[in-house]
DNA sequence: TATGTCATGTAACTGGTTACATGATTGC
DNA sequence: GCAATCATGTAACCAGTTACATGACATA
């Protein structure tokens, strides 16, 4: 059986402090979202048993329509549990590799361009990710260590899709040069 | 409605050359395996949808518990459009640094070794790369500098992986030190 | 004849997304 | 009063995995 770890991201989400299921959707998007989502199809049914298991306490007050959760002692000690199990990486599926591993039959132009928007957007992530590190870095936050070392993840990785999408462009110019080459060989014979 | 991408790796794994089912998911574990998957309970049904559509012909001949698909014309040109079709990322999901980001729950001796083990992975990966990359650099398979740009994408990947890793830990080690520190003051009161 | 690999297929399940319905609260 | 946002929830759907049943073929 496959582990749910949408209850992990419910959990850990309540101990940085209590939330409601919305506030959680949008903390969850906005700072694990460089690799981690969660829809409130997940969220609500998992809060609703969290809660039954006694692991999340619903905090009455504030606004009527909302409900803000807490985490109980024994939610902390089921979190501290599923951190510690081994993670089997779920199988990377990674659809531009995918479409540019049968790029062949796309040609190199296009290829290009795959590359060109991937790289773009590296470039925008690079962006974000520096300029929340200014912030962690001036933080007190005893978790802010923490929230630094999955920062440094994302900025690596942008970095090295930066680096892939130059090396890789360099490749395919070289194969369209080489092909149109090739191309007015055969021209010769046309003209 | 999101659309199966099974479909691309189906009729993209029949265009590099005519396979069984079976072939068929031992080639994408090896050739795609980085960054690709797909499970017999994927790949079967796929096989028979795709020939009703037309777009797979079954070979008969070879063993008689065996038979290969061989991608037809239509097949290849909705390949080609499936390529083309703008691909919206699937949310990433990395259970390593969602345990991260919580780590402080697990406390940073747990944590280097998280990411240390992650480390060792992308060393050997690293080591699988560069034994692929000297063999592709060699071949005349037209898909070559294709197979390589994607080879390119896991070698940029797991380098990328590494240099985390020791940033991570020199960030994590000082951590140690600090805490320490810390302990040791507080232990002149104890002693 | 036994073992391992090649091979096909399916039923049950589950994790997760999407789309929608519904309403409270806030600020202009 | 209106729009935007906050907020909760669910039903329908889908993609994908797991586990199993079944059997052919090769070879030692």
């Amino acid at each position: 059986m496959r582990k749910s770890r949408t209850e992990i991201a419910v959990l850990g989400g309540l101990s940085v402090e209590p939330m409601s299921g919305y506030a959680l959707r949008n903390a969850i998007a906005e700072t694990l979202g460089h690799f981690w989502s969660e829809s409130y199809g997940q969220i609500y049914p998992t809060l609703a048993r969290l809660e039954s298991a006694g692991l999340v306490h619903r905090l009455e007050g504030g606004r009527a329509s909302s409900s803000r959760y807490e985490i109980t002692a024994s939610g902390l000690d089921r979190l501290r549990d599923l951190l510690r199990e081994p993670h089997d990486e779920s199988p990377p599926r990674n659809g531009l590799l995918l479409r540019l591993f049968f790029g062949r039959l796309l040609g190199p132009e296009i290829c290009l361009e795959l590359i060109e928007s991937a790289a773009s957007a590296a470039r925008r992530e690079l962006e974000t990710y520096e300029a929340i590190d200014v912030v962690l870095r001036q933080s007190t936050d005893p978790n802010a260590d923490y929230f630094l070392v999955t920062l440094l993840a994302g900025r690596h990785h942008a970095a090295a899709q930066l680096a892939w999408a130059e090396d890789a462009a360099d490749l395919l110019r070289r194969r369209i040069e080489l092909e149109s080459a090739t191309a007015s060989d055969g021209g010769i014979d046309r003209g």
